[in-house]
RNA sequence: UGGGGCGUAGCCAAGCGGCAAGGCACAGGGUUUUGGUCCCUGCAUUCGGAGGUUCGAAUCCUCCCGCCCCAGCCA
């Protein structure tokens, strides 16, 4: 029932014990609305959440909305829905750091007054200068030793809009010769004469991250903000604000954030591919986005269970994305109807079968849920198999369709092969010659003979019309961001990360299919009807992923061998 | 060359002084009207390395090596 063990658990389960915070657990998940959620995100929204559920206690939505020149109404709108769709809710505890704008700038005047903020006139460039390297101190600023009384007033003209942007900036006064970079007098906040989407024109002032986010984990009540790992510089500027304003002191615990193979996750590389046109749209069914998983047809469940599997650690690590997709194969193993389809048709004519004779075969909905029934489909003499499932010349191993040779219509007939015909022209085979038992209806010989091969077909007559897209790896190498010289991420993507199908053949009975509907089609993988595109015409599928394929890797042997 | 972190199998990851969980991947076998599912089996004499403490070390100590983060008026 409840989740794999882990560090924060030990932190908190240590915390309760002890009786810290009456025993109350209180998260939050803190997006900056910049941009949407991505499978990252999903790791610690399920952490999270996760967390104050397992020990009854609150997880707080918090848009951490202090940049307003990067932040959007659309980005917060696709975050709610993601994580709704992901299976959490805030239950009404929806928060903004821009709700606290005010209270910040309080906070900020109390810093003064305890001559711990100035107000600074250097120049970005100047502030940068000043700071000194990784390995030499920086220097005092010349504005550092101002009255408070000055500070006082210059803070208020800056909120008044009295100066330009970048004329001067509010900074901590701690220690220029600080080992840790953040601690020289980390900026508090600059001017930005941007409106906000929340607060419109009513700031031109704006707060920093580090003064911003530990201040609202104080007001919330937060009692473990639990962020990513390069944020661990950053919790001794964090317990030092909430120290000097001696306010309620939440802990921060900084967790490795997930990195996947073959994919990026980060924010600024997901924008590229949106914005240059290599996807198509922040749901791209390629993209690791949640709303890209979601229209691949990824289920909440499905993210929910590789979430727990990955586990909470402190080590930089790089999941393998075959865990994703086992995940997936999982639970659709368990829920999805089968169904036939057949993606790229080779026409069969079953030459002894009576001409315009129709037959209603039952097959089985769902092998691992006789619940969910039976259905019938229309056998008839003209059919389309998989070009795949036929092959001239057999190599060892092959146990599908060849000349001479007796397979299995699945819950039809045995067919043998036993004219093949070809274009004069190019040599492709355009059709095959079958003759089928009448013994065998169903599936089974009578006299108990057995065949190798199973096939999915369809009858050519009843098929429906369908347009499949099949997707691979977005990215050729395994880690996109490790750029070589003269290299950028993209030239690592994949050309062949999206195909469109547009002659695929699916049996009748999925004229009942509706957008996101999910299907094991079978022998081949699940497949969703895609919710962004439609057609009268045709159905459209994306592949959301293959079923594991012992064959694909039989051949793949028997090539390397040669 | 400053500071903060991290190193357990191909990939994640438990373990917190008593003698290496689990999952994915991979390999073999069984069942099978999906080359799917399911079921067995195998897969670290060893925990980045070297010393030390101890009856006993992945766990404690010392040194070394490697990787990640920090010099935004981004978060």
């Amino acid at each position: 029932m409840s989740a794999p063990p882990n560090f924060i658990k030990y932190i908190i389960e240590a915390d309760i014990a002890a009786g810290k915070n009456d025993g109350r657990v209180h998260t939050r998940f803190p997006p900056e609305p910049n941009g949407y959620l991505h499978i990252g995100h999903a790791k610690s929204i399920c952490l999270n959440f996760g967390l104050a559920e397992e020990y009854n206690g609150l997880c707080n939505l918090r848009f951490d909305d202090t940049d307003p020149a990067k932040e959007e109404v659309e980005y917060v709108e696709s975050i709610k829905s993601d994580v709704r769709w992901l299976g959490f809710d805030w239950d009404g505890r929806l928060y903004h750091a821009s709700d606290y704008f005010e209270q910040l700038f309080e906070y900020a005047v109390q810093l003064i007054k305890k001559g711990k903020a100035y107000v600074d006139s250097l120049g970005s460039d100047e502030i940068r200068e000043y700071r000194g390297t990784l390995t030499q101190a920086g220097k005092n600023s010349p504005y550092r030793e101002r009255s408070i009384e000055e500070n006082l007033d210059m803070f208020e003209r800056m909120r008044a809009g009295e100066y330009e942007e970048g004329a001067h900036v509010l900074r901590a006064k701690i220690d220029m010769a600080s080992p840790n970079m953040l601690m020289r007098d980390p900026t508090l906040y600059r001017i930005k004469k941007v409106p906000h989407y929340r607060t419109g024109g009513m700031w031109v002032i704006y707060p920093m991250y580090d003064f911003t986010h530990c201040l609202s984990d104080s007001i919330e009540g937060i009692t473990h903000s639990n962020c990513t790992l390069e944020f661990e510089n950053n919790r001794e500027l964090y317990d030092w604000v909430l120290d000097q304003l001696e306010v309620y002191h939440p802990q921060q615990i900084e967790f490795a954030r997930l990195n996947l193979n073959y994919t990026v996750l980060s924010k600024r590389k997901l924008i590229r591919l949106v914005e240059e046109g290599h996807v198509d749209g922040w749901d791209d069914p390629r993209l690791p986005t949640i709303s890209g998983l979601r229209r691949r047809g990824y289920t909440p469940e499905s993210i929910r269970n590789f979430c727990e599997r990955i586990g909470v650690a402190k080590a930089d690590s790089m999941v393998d994305i075959a865990l994703l997709e086992y995940c997936i194969r999982e639970q659709l193993n368990k829920i999805s109807l089968r169904v036939m389809g057949v993606l790229r048709p080779l026409k069969i004519i079953i030459d002894n079968y009576p001409e315009e004779q129709v037959e209603e075969l039952d097959a089985i909905n769902n092998p691992e849920d006789p619940d969910m029934g039976t259905r019938k489909i229309p056998f008839s003499r003209e059919l389309y198999i998989e070009q795949d499932d036929f092959m001239e010349e057999p190599p060892k191993k092959f146990f599908r369709l060849a000349p001479g040779r007796e397979v299995r219509l699945r819950y039809a007939y045995f067919i043998t092969c036993d004219e093949v015909v070809k274009d004069p022209a190019t040599g492709a085979v355009t059709e095959l010659h079958c003759s089928y038992d009448p013994q065998t209806r169903g599936g089974d010989a009578p006299d108990g003979r057995k065949v190798k091969g199973t096939l999915h077909w369809v009858s050519a007559s009843h098929a429906l019309d369908a347009r499949v897209h099949l997707y691979e790896h977005l990215f050729l190498k395994e880690n996109p961001n490790a750029v070589e010289e003269d290299k950028d991420f993209s030239d690592y993507l994949n050309p062949n990360s999206s195909e469109t199908l547009k002659n695929c053949k699916v049996e009748p009975s999925l004229n009942a299919a509706r957008p996101g509907d999910r299907y094991q089609f079978e022998r081949l993988g699940y497949f969703s009807v895609d919710t962004k595109y439609n057609s009268p015409e045709y159905l459209i599928f994306n592949r959301i992923v293959t079923l594991r394929d012992t064959w694909a890797k039989i051949l793949k042997a028997q090539q390397q061998k040669k």
